[in-house]
DNA sequence: GTTTTAATATGATAATTGTCATGTTTTCTT
DNA sequence: AAGAAAACATGACAATTATCATATTAAAAC
């Protein structure tokens, strides 16, 4: 099993500004995993006994309601944390967690972690820089839900999407969403957000590959009032 | 002026996390204000060069968009903080502040909070605790958003303005809003608000008197789909 | 390879919410 | 106290979005 010491994805998130020891000791306890696509990693009100690092693959963070629809809150993606919340409030999970496609995980147990965060400033200052990042994305999101249209929201989506996920060799979205999640990013109806990428389509903004999307113009989609 | 050694205020948020000397050093650079109903405390797109400590009153926080409309995303009342996020992301703000009644203020310089932040651990995850905890209540605010009509959201802010802001002797909600606010909050245009605010209270569900506003059955606001 | 199932697509219609107009009440100003 | 301004209220209508029905296509199972 691979060693957190010498692991490159910990540069892209806050376990960089553990000490040599720390990482050892948080190596010595943590466990890998592989996470099939479509696997429900947690659920809301799971008690979550630790973090998970993400190697590799993505994850959405989701609410389900009572009529089945998910509201879609953030992604997860490789080089990024996933429970953090819930492990720093010590409350159960407020989200589900599932994977988008297949994932490679690792587990630190909890009380690993909050040892160091208790300790180690650099460390906590830095979590602390991420969830404030999380807590700005947040903020506009619910700014967005209010003052934008299901048009402008899903224009915003698939740029956030291609900007922060990148695109394949193709030029298609790298990450590939089914209709209905990026209804439940937006927060609209399945039908309204198919509805929504086929008039993109008709006017050239973004083509499709089967069920891969290609956007087109990002200035066409940041144009849309 | 007061001391922040002696102020009852910090028992309230993570400034009671600090030692003896470094609210000494922090009283001794601090500065108090009085903040009239209606200022503007900072805008979007501000410097702001350290935190508030909100000793009375109540502000909210919102962002305006073209059109005119400013979404309320959080209300900061007496014993909290105001301006933590920005200050640790060190970014200028992403929202407005402004003054809801009378506010009496002290505010901490930059540099001061950040020395602490990245040296007493304690204090930092204290600061942390509260900003996942500001995470969560956006989350949810999100997911309302997507999945629940405005007459259900407007039920659950009063709801939520009753049990967190508390009521006058008279029952009355103690925060005086505007129904603009109330709309501004709920995400919805301020004929639409006055006009559910108006069926509650054929319903019996609220009260008013002037434009204060009595609840007169949570349960009833609770059973609302 | 065919059947079955799930995902995508689109039309028709209903429900919700926003906008504009206008009147009333309250609050502020002088 | 009178006038002006702001906030509140309500009706009429328009725009947006959801829901239901029903194809069509793509993916999965056998």
């Amino acid at each position: 099993m691979g060693k957190c010491e010498q692991c490159i994805i910990k540069q892209f998130n806050s376990l960089k500004s553990l000490t040599k020891d720390e990482l050892v000791r948080i190596s010595n306890c943590k466990t890998s995993h592989i996470i099939k696509k479509g696997t429900v990693i947690f659920e809301e009100g799971d008690a979550i006994n630790g973090v998970y690092c993400v190697k590799d693959g993505i994850c959405k963070l989701s609410k389900l309601s009572e009529n089945g629809k998910d509201q879609i809150v953030k992604m997860v993606v490789k080089g990024q944390l996933l429970g953090q919340r819930s492990l720093i409030s010590d409350e159960n999970s407020n989200l589900q967690a599932t994977a988008l496609n297949d994932m490679e995980v690792c587990f630190i147990p909890k009380s690993e972690i909050i040892a160091d965060l208790q300790k180690n400033p650099k460390f906590s200052f830095d979590v602390l820089k991420e969830m404030a990042h999380d807590l700005k994305e947040a903020d506009d999101i619910i700014v967005n839900m209010a003052q934008k249209s299901v048009r402008q929201r899903l224009a915003e989506a698939l740029i956030y999407i291609h900007n922060s996920f990148g695109v394949n060799p193709d030029g298609t979205l790298s990450v590939l969403l089914s209709r209905e999640d990026f209804a439940n990013i937006v927060g609209t109806a399945t039908e309204s957000a198919i509805r929504v990428l086929s008039q993109f389509k008709k006017e050239g903004l973004i083509s499709t590959i089967g069920k891969q999307i290609k956007i087109e113009s990002i200035e066409g989609l940041k144009r849309i009032e």
